[in-house]
Formats: structure tokens, C-alpha cells, sequence
DNA sequence: CTTAAATAGTTAATAATATGAACGACACTA
DNA sequence: TAGTGTCGTTCATATTATTAACTATTTAAG
């Protein structure tokens, strides 16, 4: 069983480079710190995002928030704004060319995981799925075990 | 396909949390940043790792691996010496504490996947492997056609 | 044998990522 | 209305990382 640990530790790092490559390379073409980038990104469905919000999204403190959206804001992507029911919170948006720049980064992300799925046959996706799902389960389960 | 894609971005990056979480959790145990960490565990079979040659282990740029090695050699986990045959050279090594430490964390990096593979029966093991082999492949063809 | 080019490592300037403590402004509750 | 909690910001600090400039050597060309 040795031998398939050392071979499931080259496996899922071969991977982990390729999604940090990926992230680098998506950085590079839009011209974006990763950190904005993610922030950008998380402009979905919600026309306003708050910086608690953002912070417990993303993972990071609300200080760290404050500079990834004054990066935003300094770029002409995200607006502040104050919110009429509560004066302690600030409001950010897209602006025109924030919602333009949103959905150029969307419609390449989305693209990517087709194109790696195209890659496969149709029985390799289901098998491929179906083996992520048992190792996210064990790993996970490993994960609760450590702390 | 696009229900498949977003399952693929789901258990991908559930399983990029999972390698994050162990590493910082391995981090805080053994009381060294991240760098560091992987600077150390980079002593395996050689006596002696340069500059250079760390620095093109772990992809950094020269100048990063002296200031990751000022901090093993303040934490007196790593010794630097002269190099007889060639004065520009810096001949790394782990002092006695570094070995000790070394081996510590060597012990718990070699559980983990087999404590991941301990979660599989024997056949999941194998479609797991198998599977994360297609995907590798299939992420490494789309990265090359990416650039 | 000397000069020019290449190599090894360090330092300094800068940027991105991230946290925690302290603070000001506001909201809410007793 | 006085105290407590919340929201966001600023500041100090740490980690990760790069590039450019520099020192000291080694090596290769003439």
C-alpha cells in the first residue's frame, strides 16, 4: 500500500499544480491579483456584497477584504456605497465595467472544466466523478480525524 | 455536461481545502511557515542541497531560498558551510536538531495517504488511482492547449 | 596569462497575501 | 440614555515571492 500512497501524493499534487496554473494564468490574462480575482468572481446572483460577507465567503479577515476591494475600486470595477437602512455598513457593487469584466472571467472559467471533461469519454466522467467523491469523503474524513 | 463540470469544480476544490487544511495544520504543529517546512523536508538522501539547487527544487526564485534558509539557520535546524572545490558555493545541511525535526515530520507526512487510503477498500483504491491518472492527464492536455 | 563571460549567492526594493488589535461610527437593548 | 455589540477601516506585522543590482569566484577565449 506504500506504493499507491507515494503514487496518490504525485497524483493529487500534479493536480493541485495544475488548478494553481490555472489560477495564475487566468490572473495574468485579466490582469488581476488572484485575491481580486476570487472577489470579483463572487459578484453572482447578489447585486450588493458587504465586507462581512465577502470575508466570511472568501475566508479571510474583514481588514484583508478592505484592501483586496479598495484594489477593485482603484480599478474601476466595484463601487461603495452606503446602505440607506444602516449606516455602519458599506455596500459594494459592480460597476458597468465591473459586471463587463465579470462575465469576460466567467465565461472562461465555466469553459474550463467542459474542456477537461471533454477529454474523457462519456463512462470515464461518471468513473472519474464517482472516485473524487470517494476521495474527498476520505480524505475529509482524515481531516476531521487530524485536529 | 455542465451538471458534471460543476461537480468536477466542487470535489476539485473540496479536495485543494483538504491539502490547504493539512498543510497549515502541519505548519502549526512542527512551528514552521510553509516555506520552510518544505525547504526542510527537501533533505532527504543528500548530505548537502544549495541555493541553486533548492531553488530549482521548489520553483523559487534564488534570492527567496536565502531568506527561507536564514530562518532554518536561526531555528538551528540547518548549517551553512563552505564548499572545498568551489568558493561560491554554499553547502547546506541539517544540523542534528534538523535531522531530528526532519524525521518527526517525515513520520507524519508518510501517514497521511495511507490514512486516505485506509477510508477505500481495496478495488475503490484501485478506481481511485485510475481515476485521478485520467484526470491528471486530462487537466495536463488542457493546460498545454491553454498557453 | 590575462581578460571577459558565466555562475553562486546575497541584499534591497517592491508587491501580494494575510492576520489581529485598536478605533470610530453607528445600532440596539435594558 | 448608558452600555454593549456590530461594521468597516487603519496600522503594525508576518509570510510569500520577484526582479535588479552587486560581490566574489570560476571558467573559457584569445
Amino acid at each position: 500500500m506504500t506504493l499507491q500512497a507515494q503514487r496518490l501524493e504525485d497524483l493529487v499534487g500534479a493536480i493541485m499544480d495544475c488548478c494553481q496554473d490555472r489560477m495564475l494564468f487566468q490572473c495574468k490574462s485579466f490582469g488581476l491579483p488572484q485575491a481580486e480575482l476570487k472577489c470579483l468572481m463572487l459578484f453572482g446572483q447578489d447585486r450588493y456584497l458587504t465586507t462581512k460577507g465577502i470575508s466570511q465567503s472568501m475566508e479571510v479577515a474583514k481588514s484583508r477584504v478592505t484592501i483586496i476591494v479598495d484594489g477593485l475600486v482603484q480599478k474601476g470595477l466595484v463601487e461603495r456605497t452606503h446602505d440607506p437602512k444602516d449606516a455602519r455598513v458599506v455596500l459594494l457593487s459592480l460597476t458597468a465595467e465591473g459586471r463587463r469584466k465579470h462575465k469576460e472571467i466567467a465565461s472562461f472559467v465555466e469553459k474550463m472544466p467542459l474542456r477537461i471533461l471533454g477529454q474523457l469519454d462519456p463512462q470515464e466522467r461518471k468513473d472519474v466523478l464517482a472516485a473524487l467523491d470517494n476521495l474527498r469523503n476520505a480524505m475529509q474524513t482524515v481531516k476531521e480525524q487530524m485536529i
